[in-house]
DNA sequence: CGTAGTTCTCTAACACCGTAAGAGGGAGAT
DNA sequence: ATCTCCCTCTTACGGTGTTAGAGAACTACG
């Protein structure tokens, strides 16, 4: 079974999954495709463009994820699903907002928001209001994950004494919204991402 | 004149600024210096630490940047000031955003959190809502400047007949923001953060 | 059948990277 | 005069992306 380009992407995409963005070198690829490294460049230009192809495949995720447009209002609430869907598929892989916040050129993404833009516009949006949602809620989305997805420092954890003397407000604020209720951090984005698209909601306990 | 830290992190993003961070080794960092690579980690554990320095330099930018909080509203209008001047002190430097948003370890970050969210508090907002508030406004603008200060594609730019036929709407939304009016970047940024935090605005034209 | 061409993988090498180990120079204190 | 600390050096290792070019295997053509 020879080589063929899509073999060595899903196998890019599974290193990163596996090993994690920084890790993915093309010796420790071509290693596990059991070839040497140069034959990669039969198979990709160099290693930018395999990473935007990366991006592409994680975009390609994304948009499969988003749900059909239904219901009544003017799009807002399918939009927090659409950006929903994205995050959902960001998290699926390691580094996944980093892969695609690092693409060079990836049309995918400004696919995405596209179809976003047109569906709001198609239910009645003014074009200029689709516009900044569809931005707002995307390169948020974006910020988002890729603080989530973003490892914790080397060194030892700072303790939560010393977390709490330099930060009482946002500990004390965390604190309130996890302990004891049952949320979790997907409900966090929920709350942040409708308020960021200003629907109501983000249900006060 | 011995070498020190301050002047090793002050060549460092002086570096960054002339020719992006990809382009930041210590080898280069040390030849401005007129020194040697290894010399530098005596005055710096090593380039991990180097960035995180690097991020936190930008972000005490940032901070000092904020204004003092005045006027009468809950503090979302100052809000709204305080990440126009997170996102003018990461445009100040070349590939700002990439350089906070790769750092693994810097409280800065935190301590723009805290104090955002203490004084939206102090101001009588919820604790609750004022956390979320930040979150949102702080990853929207990373998430916003990053995009802004992604370098175009490598090869040719797509021509705009290409690219309105695969984007039309989004294109046409484009269009109609800025030309004819006087719009410019600032003031989409300006616009988008202000729906982003629920503020009125956004002036229609 | 032979030969030419295409497709893919190989080896060898280059320039660069972050980083470790340890030698050594120079200044100040004992 | 020696000891000690601070700072810079040389040398080296294993890793990176990438290029150049040789060569094997297969296909098509005369």
């Amino acid at each position: 079974m020879p080589l063929n380009r899509e073999r060595v992407l899903d196998e890019a995409l599974r290193l990163v999954d596996e090993e994690g963005l920084d890790r993915l070198s093309l010796r420790i690829l071509a290693a596990r495709l059991n070839v040497q490294a140069p034959t990669l460049y039969w198979h990709v230009k160099n290693k930018s463009e395999l990473l935007d192809a990366l991006a592409d495949a994680v975009m390609d995720e994304a948009i499969a994820a988003v749900p059909p447009p239904a219901g009544v209002g003017d799009g807002r609430e399918w939009l927090f699903e659409a950006l929903r869907a994205l995050r959902a598929a960001l998290l699926q892989h390691r580094d996944g907002a980093r892969i695609i916040s690092g693409a060079r050129d990836s049309l995918r993404r400004g696919d995405f928001s596209e179809t976003a833009m047109a569906t709001l516009v198609q239910r009645g949006m003014d074009a200029r209001d689709a516009r900044l949602l569809v931005l707002v809620g995307e390169r948020f989305t974006v910020g988002w994950v890729l603080e989530e997805q973003s490892p914790p420092p080397e060194g030892p954890a700072p303790s939560v004494e010393q977390l709490r003397a330099r930060f009482p407000v946002a500990t004390r604020a965390i604190g309130d919204y996890f302990t004891g209720t049952g949320r979790t951090a997907d409900d966090l984005f929920d709350d942040a991402a409708r308020l960021a698209l200003g629907l109501p909601g983000a249900g006060r306990s």
